[in-house]
DNA sequence: ATATATGGTCAACCACGTTGACCGGAAGGT
DNA sequence: ACCTTCCGGTCAACGTGGTTGACCATATAT
């Protein structure tokens, strides 16, 4: 058994979670990708290799203006393409440039640093315990993220 | 060893937060205490039996005048109470109201039953794995909660 | 007594979300 | 073909939780 109080769970995880968000932010800045924040690495996982505003919106569990304005953002910062759809005029296709699959791969390359900085802190076995507690945690109502969270 | 990536750790630690914190929000709601947020939760707890608006600020890593907002939105929940120092006639001391003190002693009802749910699903060993897991995890720089995260 | 440090407030702004209204292209029914 | 309905996208206004800068009033130190 743990010495620690189970509702300290939430303020661990949302710190555990803003820690390596925060080292990975560090790491894009310093590799020449200034101004990412935590939106756009999720909605860079959600478009994949391509979707539109509104599908974008339903993976992310968010309205489809919202979903817009980052994709506006994202292609601001030069990640995705934003290409009208070639059967469907009124559609607008987002897709990841070189560039934001490059944020992506770095990202990936990041976390998977962060997170083997911890193993060797907390041991393996227990991050593997932590990984599978996580599988089955309480879910969310919004957010539904019904996209892989794949390995870049 | 898990067969889940190491690079979805970070999405894992937050839907499980926020589902957490869902929870604890519907069940406040069902008890008469509606318009509760995250953010209300981490506060109220920052403050614990009283501070000043500036010390809040510092305890939960954001400006002061962050803080004030914070405090002001609180006051009008009717869980705290914002009297002039004693002292310093300059300072204003934010102090919990019973009301306050309830809303948080149910948030950590809800929080230590659903805890215990995820305790059933996953298994004890996993869970305090777990627990030890996120006290040796990557810290963000900002918010750095030097308040003891309590039991109530 | 004067200078400086500190608690609090106001105002403007940014990021990220919401809802409501609306336009225009696609699709279906007659 | 035409009209209606559906749906992708955009605009505008707003809410929440942050930021910084300027400022006032009170404490405090020299």
């Amino acid at each position: 058994m743990s010495s620690t109080d189970d509702v300290a769970m939430p303020f661990l995880l949302m710190s555990a979670f803003e820690g390596l968000a925060d080292a990975v932010h560090r790491e894009l800045e310093r590799a020449g990708y200034p101004g990412v924040r935590t939106t756009h690495g999720f909605a860079m996982q959600a478009i994949g290799s391509g979707c539109t505003s509104v599908e974008l919106g339903a993976r992310l569990g968010i309205s489809k203006q919202a979903a817009a304005k980052t994709a506006q953002s994202l292609e601001e910062l030069g990640f995705i393409t934003r290409t009208r759809g070639p059967h469907d005029r009124r559609e607008r296709i987002l897709q990841p440039t070189p560039r934001g699959l490059e944020m992506l791969r770095l990202s990936a390359l990041a976390f998977r640093r962060e997170v083997e900085d911890w193993r060797t802190r907390a041991g393996d076995e227990v991050i593997d315990a932590t990984l599978d507690a996580l599988l089955v945690a309480p879910r969310p109502t919004r957010r539904v993220a019904d996209f892989p969270v794949t390995g870049v």
